[in-house]
DNA sequence: TTCGGTGCAAATCGTTTGCAATGAG
DNA sequence: CTCATTGCAAACGATTTGCACCGAA
């Protein structure tokens, strides 16, 4: 984790910006999360820690995270913005389970290289992809 | 479009509802469109045929219309809703090429027997996934 | 001391609903 | 005639912004 706050602070110095005991609370509790926070849980978390801070706080604090490149919006397709790490992540895709709300990331290079074969086929240039399998986990089903 | 059409007023009358003209124009103009149209923007196009019909009455047949196994939320991740047909149309992934906004639908079985894979590795119960590449498309290209 | 940061409140934007008037069956 | 439909206006829920005060450098 340490890494990635030199990485945070290099990003704000180099702007010109302030490193803020908010900035610090936020960045830390985003690191140490395991699930992909939307911006009103981690407002929630940081709250619990730090009870000094506000909504919109967090909300820029996180867009400027993004903008250091350590985190990515992420879409499960229920209409909130969630965050997750970047940096020393590879690319991965989720299965995302209905019940629990928990996400696997996974990585199939066979799938990656089926998707080039794809946009080959329709001259297409790939920016970025998303492949999300969305059910029932192994942990939720025998509830 | 009858097949689709005749579906639907079966379905209407299934359920004790009523054939309006606004439900008919809404259905005929999103069964004719190619793209994976807006609430927003089917709404536009069926006014222009017929002026006498409100955003929310559009709004409320597409729901209609989705119920009635004619069409299918999609989710491009720009936070709005967009429908596509389903009946009649096999299960496919998306090429979403971000300069003009259109779409190619494509299927790969290699791909869908590799989330299968997948999915078994995990102990994971698919109940549906999404896969989409975005980028550039052919033709936008050379713009 | 100087700008950038903070956080409240308010704007925004798309989706969704309440309700009185309308119209299909 | 009855009950579903319509469409305005307003509610909603999440994101985003304006602005006056605050505080890091």
């Amino acid at each position: 984790m340490n890494k990635e706050i030199e990485l945070f602070t290099n990003y704000i110095r180099d702007k010109n910006l302030k490193f803020t005991e908010q900035r610090e609370g936020v960045l830390k509790t985003f690191l140490r999360s395991e699930r992909h926070l939307t911006t009103e849980e981690l407002y929630m978390l940081v709250k619990e820690k730090k009870s000094k801070i506000g909504y919109t706080t967090v909300f820029r604090t996180l867009k400027l995270i993004e903008k250091s490149g350590l985190a990515e919006e992420v879409d499960f397709g229920d209409g909130l913005l969630r965050f997750e790490h970047k940096f020393g992540h590879n690319h991965h895709d989720h299965l995302i389970c209905l019940k629990c709300g928990r996400y696997i990331e996974v990585v199939s290079p066979e799938i990656e290289r089926l998707q080039d074969e794809l946009t080959k086929k329709y001259k297409f240039i790939p920016l970025q992809h998303k492949m999300q399998i969305i059910g029932i986990s192994h942990r939720s089903k025998k509830k």
